[in-house]
RNA sequence: GGAGGGAUGGGUGAGUGGUUAAAACCACCAGACUGUAAAUCUGGCGUCCGGAAGGACUUCGUAGGUUCGAAUCCUACUCCCUCCA
């Protein structure tokens, strides 16, 4: 039986929406294990923490006994999201899909239970799909129904091309909760529509309507828009423990909240704590901060990672120290021949992209030579025509390399 | 079937013969300030040579052409979009 506390957590904390939420409740109460629904692309494996809060909460109900269905979606992948303007997708090969799979699923599987989740390919059904098949299915659903998506609604208001194949892809989704019978599906708002249309379709084929279990979205670290991969605003579950801890901390502090309300097992009544105390400004959110970095990093790569990350962020970052372990450099072949100069060094030891971009770096005095027994020097383009190793060269604030 | 619009640097998007390596904004990089927060301010943001001044080269869908000179004009091609029917 399914305690009030548990259940609070389950349909509150990291949720928007859940459609329909009594009879969400009332499942959950009838004890019989349900059949829990998450669809990914398999053109795009990685996870990111704006995928975990759906993944939390479906481990939160596997706990309690439920089956996640995972869904590889190597059918609709071929059709692209609607959501966003993507371009065309190249298509992938067989073997791409099954390797970005495994990708997915070892991600997947940090968070989510793998003993109790069963993977299904859409191929599986869609393989033996005929053209009367998905005759049967477009006929099921009108243009202006699909027009109410508010994204069709916008484009299509616009004069903004909406390709057919995207009106199909609701379609396929939906199908693939008939396919497996799916009792709850989980995703974003953003998704909203795709779920409501498998629920219907469901009913139409005779099978209990689904539950939708809608995820808020996370913002990325830009603190304006979804995290998403394309916008390079996310942090990704594969990230070393030093950058998911960096990352973190320098989120805008208005994140500290939601991320530890989405991203973290934070009781509600500390959260409440923590929330009042920021917004009466009693502490510095920064404490927060490494707080919930340890916390998320923690989760994904052990305590002694995250205290070995929040350690070397308080040294390098906050006392600008050097770090322990840097990149080197081999110079012994260029001290033999004629000096280089310093541009060309940088962009040897890959400190700058170019020779170019080196120089621009030099003349903003970005670069800064650290020396043993010597104070550090900011160098410009007549300086260090000698150096020895065991020098430094430090580029911006966090970039190293070791000459040896 | 008919009419029209478009393809520009990571993104949005100006530019319709020379003053355009190409406005503006966003993103990004560096500096200041800091809590690697936000906000703000400053500088930068094709490549190569040069300490610098400066110079050279490549770039505006693809291929040709006109011209002293083309992102801008012409021709062909490719791709994309909208509207009417």
């Amino acid at each position: 039986m399914i305690s009030e506390s548990e259940l609070d957590i389950i349909t509150r904390k990291g949720v928007k929406e859940i459609i329909s939420e009594t009879e969400f409740i009332e499942m959950l109460k009838g004890g019989k294990p349900l059949r829990l629904k998450m669809g990914f692309d398999p053109s795009r494996p990685d996870i990111h923490l704006g995928h975990v809060v759906g993944l939390r909460k479906l481990r939160q109900l596997q706990d309690l006994g439920h089956q996640v269905i995972l869904i590889v979606g190597d059918w609709t992948a071929q059709i692209g999201d609607p959501s966003g303007q993507s371009a065309t997708r190249p298509m992938l090969t067989h073997e791409q899909v099954v390797a970005n799979a495994e990708s997915y699923m070892r991600q997947f599987f940090q968070v989510v239970d793998q003993d109790r989740t069963q993977v299904e390919w859409q191929s599986e059904w869609f393989g033996k799909f005929t053209l009367s098949d998905i005759l049967g299915l477009t006929s099921k659903f009108t243009v202006a129904q699909f027009l109410e998506r508010d994204d069709f609604a916008k484009r299509f208001s616009e004069h903004k091309p909406i390709a057919i194949t995207e009106l199909l892809y609701p379609l396929l989704q939906a199908y693939d909760s008939v396919a497996i019978e799916s009792d709850v599906e989980f995703g974003g708002t953003d998704q909203m529509f795709n779920l409501l249309v498998g629920r219907e379709l469901q009913g139409m084929m005779g099978q209990k309507p689904q539950q939708c279990f809608l995820m808020p979205i996370l913002v990325g670290t830009d603190g304006v828009q979804k995290m998403s991969k394309s916008l390079g605003n996310y942090i990704a579950l594969e990230e070393s423990a030093d950058d998911m801890y960096g990352k973190i901390m320098s989120l805008p502090d208005n994140l500290i909240v939601p991320y530890f309300e989405y991203l973290t097992d934070i009781k509600t009544s500390d959260l409440d704590a923590i929330s009042a105390e920021i917004s009466e400004d009693r502490a510095n959110p920064m404490e927060f901060k490494k707080q919930l970095s340890w916390d998320i990093t923690n989760s994904f790569h052990g305590r002694e990672s995250a205290t070995d990350a929040q350690t070397r962020f308080e040294s390098v970052v906050q006392g600008r120290n050097i770090p322990i372990d840097i990149p080197t450099y081999d110079v012994s072949n260029l001290l033999s021949s004629q000096p280089t100069p310093l541009n060309k060094l940088l962009v040897e030891t890959g400190l700058a992209a170019s020779s170019s971009e080196a120089k621009r770096l030099i003349n903003q005095q970005a670069v800064e030579l650290i020396r043993e027994y010597e104070e550090a020097a900011i160098l410009d383009n007549n300086q260090i025509t000698s150096w020895h190793t065991g020098d430094i060269i430090k580029v911006g604030k966090r970039r190293f390399v070791k000459l040896v």
